[in-house]
RNA sequence: CGAGAAGUAGCACAACUUGGUAGUGCACUUGGUUUGGGACCAAGGGGUUGCAGGUUCAAAUCCUGUCUUCUCGACCA
């Protein structure tokens, strides 16, 4: 029984998405071009997301502030590479009412040049680092074609913002921030990651180094879903941000940014939807199950509502009108991990039907085993995600050693390449231009020999290509 | 930003070609009967046809502009 509405993910993978973003009521569009609305439910997976992540940043000693939503002009000139980047999607804002501003202000693509303006007044002494500043906010980048979650003009995220009296120091930070992205997608989202550096072609405006976790979606597309940098000095040089060190002399900090969006919810749909609609991993999902009753069942719904609640698993209860077979579906649209059906004619023999979301198996279990066996299927569930993603990811991972392989590969099969690269951007631009693939990032635990797929002079790295959202 | 398609009730669509009182299904509301895979009966409510201008006695319909959505490119930490 197919759902009504959903186009085939087979069949319009494009279509697909959006269907599910509408259809589970995650997201409405708005009035203006790529500011969407993210409903109740995509707002509740945001949260669940938020506050896990929270939780690491502040048991690594990160603190939350909130920074202006506008920037001058001339602060965000400060850095060059960094206003390079970004000068061509800000938004400016030019009239304060009706009058015209002296002065442009550009809406916050990104907040470096804010972080920077405000260290350099509160960093004096090596006793004021390190610095581990993070913020949840939206910013605005003017895209032109904008997707749900993918790519939106306005968009929902959070960004941390340290500085460190040693380089050593901040390229910890970079990494530890970026280990922590990459546990939380593995083991909260269940969404199997590649991670590196990404090549100096696609690093952020002003970094150093940027890791970035990718991941691949279900049409083997790749969506960056998170970065961390390493700055160096070079926004402090910029902005002459300086400290005096325990030998009293002056020196400039190092700095990293990393952050993560609600880009992360498109992964979500895109990793592990089907064609009837959202799965949610069980430790993301706002509420791990829901509660379809059957007939007058009111009795036995309050004890098992006590008992969910006792054991602190979050649930709804679907308890309109609605005849079953549209409670079920609604509750698959949804994504619910597991879906409880409380029946009349199921407890007339003790017994209540679980169905996972998953793979949509109907296990039968006692009234009174509700909650051990739910416990223990939410555990299942969020692994065999991972694992089932892992097995459609890795099999469509491929290795050109040809530059004509490399052609046949990326025309006829979705997914990530790997190849030998001579680190030139000549080559990574070819590549582009002849198959639309760009870098994802350098593959750093494999060993290279032999020549560059694209030019044939001796390879220095390996390097993940694909195409991506 | 370029090429293409589309915008009529919450959703899917009809009426547009040939200008003349905006309609159908689902959804929604109320009452009742139901309930194990998208119920049934009865009675209701909901629209200045994306927006702005133009042509006309008269515009959902013709013309212009604009906004939004979708597809493919370009752009994109």
């Amino acid at each position: 029984m197919e759902v009504k509405e959903i186009t085939n993910r087979d069949v319009d993978f494009a279509q697909w998405y959006t269907d599910v973003c509408k259809k589970a009521d995650l997201v409405d569009y708005s009035s203006v071009k790529g500011s969407m609305i993210i409903r109740p439910l995509g707002y509740a997976i945001w949260e669940s997301m938020q506050s896990v992540l929270d939780k690491m940043f502040k048991e690594t000693g990160h603190e939350n502030v909130q920074m202006p939503m506008f920037i001058p002009e001339s602060l965000l000139n400060v850095e060059k590479e960094h206003v390079e980047g970004f000068a061509p999607e800000v938004a400016w804002v030019t009239h304060g009412g009706s009058e015209k501003l002296e002065e442009r202000m550009c809406v916050r693509p990104t907040s470096e040049v804010l972080f920077c303006e405000h260290y350099k007044k509160i960093i004096k002494t090596y006793r004021d680092l390190p610095k581990l500043y993070n913020q949840w906010c939206t910013i605005v980048r003017w895209e032109k074609t904008t997707r749900p979650f993918l790519r939106s003009r306005e968009i929902l995220w959070q960004e941390g913002h340290t500085m460190h009296r040693t380089s050593e120091e901040a390229m910890a930070e970079t990494l530890r921030m970026f280990n922590i992205y990459k546990d939380f997608q593995e083991n909260y989202l269940a969404i199997p990651v590649i991670t590196g550096k990404k090549t100096d072609k696609e690093k952020f405006a002003g970094a150093e180094v940027t890791y970035t976790i990718e991941a691949m979606m279900y049409d083997g597309y790749a969506l960056q879903n998170g970065t961390s940098h390493y700055f160096g000095n070079h926004f402090a040089d910029a902005f002459g941000i300086k400290y005096t060190d325990s030998d009293n002399t002056l020196k400039t900090p190092y700095q990293t940014s990393w952050g993560v969006s609600t880009r992360m919810i498109g992964a979500l749909i895109m990793v592990h939807g089907d064609d009837r609609g959202l799965v949610l991993p069980p430790k993301i999902a706002p509420f791990k199950t829901i509660i379809i009753p059957i007939g007058d069942v009111s009795e036995k719904l309050e004890e098992l509502k006590d008992s969910l609640k006792n054991h602190n698993i979050t649930f709804k209860v679907d308890d309109s009108n609605k005849t079953p077979g549209f409670k079920f579906a609604e509750a698959e649209v949804k994504g619910y991990p597991v879906r409880i059906e409380l029946g009349k004619r199921d407890l007339e023999q003790d017994k209540v039907t679980l169905v996972r979301r998953d793979t949509l198996e109907k296990i039968s279990v006692k009234f009174n085993e509700v909650v051990p066996k739910l416990e223990e299927l939410l555990e299942v569930i969020q692994k065999d995600m991972y694992e089932k993603a892992k097995i459609r990811r890795d099999s469509m991972i491929y290795d050109a050693n040809t530059y004509d392989e490399l052609k046949e590969i990326a025309s006829t099969k979705p997914g990530f390449i790997k190849i030998n690269w001579c680190g030139d951007v000549a080559c990574e631009n070819k590549i582009k231009e002849d198959t639309t693939l760009k870098s994802r990032c350098l593959i750093e635990d494999e060993s290279v020999t032999g020549p560059c797929v694209v030019c044939g002079k001796k390879a220095t790295t390996r390097l993940y290509i694909g195409k991506q959202y």
